[in-house]
DNA sequence: AATTATTTGAGACTCATTCACAATAAGGGC
DNA sequence: GCCCTTATTGTGAATGAGTCTCAAATAATT
């Protein structure tokens, strides 16, 4: 059983979840691409590859896999959130294109650990963080 | 004229906009409370202090305000977005308490100076940024 | 196989935000 | 101040992402 399959059914069972074709199909096409895409994207890729499943299921699979940190949501200021899985990629943020809608990611630890010092100076238990930057990308300039 | 008054008018001018009674009311809700609050808090205020706007009025206002700077949006992550006035304080961060809803603001001028080498070192032009820490809070813990 | 509990799909629903358009009000010149 | 042009407003309808309901399907348990 692949590495994926495996995650998702322990994942799946610690949540008391069953594990069901749907939630596989929804899991694989997510992991399997490494776009930034809507819940549209990925409900319409499924239904291109003859994956009937509902739009209803993406969402609520999606729900369980963000909760755990399978999946990043993306908020991008406009329309619909985006998605991305987080198998086999260092944690990173996003610079978006307010012309285009470009996503760009970026790294920097020193701004993870001021993050965290924050955090910390504050009593606040972190549990996660949004950090983007808005503005026009090399290209748009 | 009050200073608030003087920024609206040059703003509105600016934006070839004119300057109404309904604008005037919104920015000036919005200025004198230094809250997080939604729209909707914001118009039924101002009909509770019988100043009679209609939501349309005050979304298309707060729009306005957005652009030039004169108010920050803030997404919370869950239900509708929240405002506040930038007037006489600093630029700050949030964090947003996942249980309980509070937001508290936090400033770290060295997480800023790094963002902006970030976005210098893609090429990126910078035009406003989101950083929100989304955890439990001392109170909730 | 029968029983019980969970999941699914379909579509109705919610709720924040936007839109269309007729009525109203600003601003600039006279 | 008054007229004219154009922007703004209020109303309520429309939109659209996301959630919910519930009956049918599927899975687990006996
Ligand atoms: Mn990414
Ligand atoms: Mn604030
Ligand atoms: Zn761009
Ligand atoms: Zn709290």
């Amino acid at each position: 059983m692949s590495k994926n399959k495996e995650k998702l059914k322990m994942v799946l069972h610690k949540e008391g979840l069953r594990f069901t074709n749907q939630r596989e199909a929804v899991w694989n096409e997510i992991v399997t691409c490494d776009e930034h895409r809507n819940v549209d994207d990925i409900y319409m890729t499924l239904r291109k590859n003859g994956i009937l499943v509902s739009r209803a299921t993406v969402y609520r699979t999606i729900d369980v896999l963000v909760k755990n940190n399978m999946v990043r949501k993306l908020d991008v200021g406009v329309g619909p959130s985006k998605f991305e899985h987080k198998m086999n990629a260092p944690h990173h943020d996003h610079m978006i294109c307010i012309q285009c809608g470009r996503i760009e990611e970026f790294v920097d630890d020193q701004i993870e650990n001021l993050q965290d010092s924050v955090a910390k100076e504050y009593e606040f238990k972190l549990v996660r963080h949004i950090h983007q930057l808005f503005g026009i990308c090399k290209d748009c300039q």
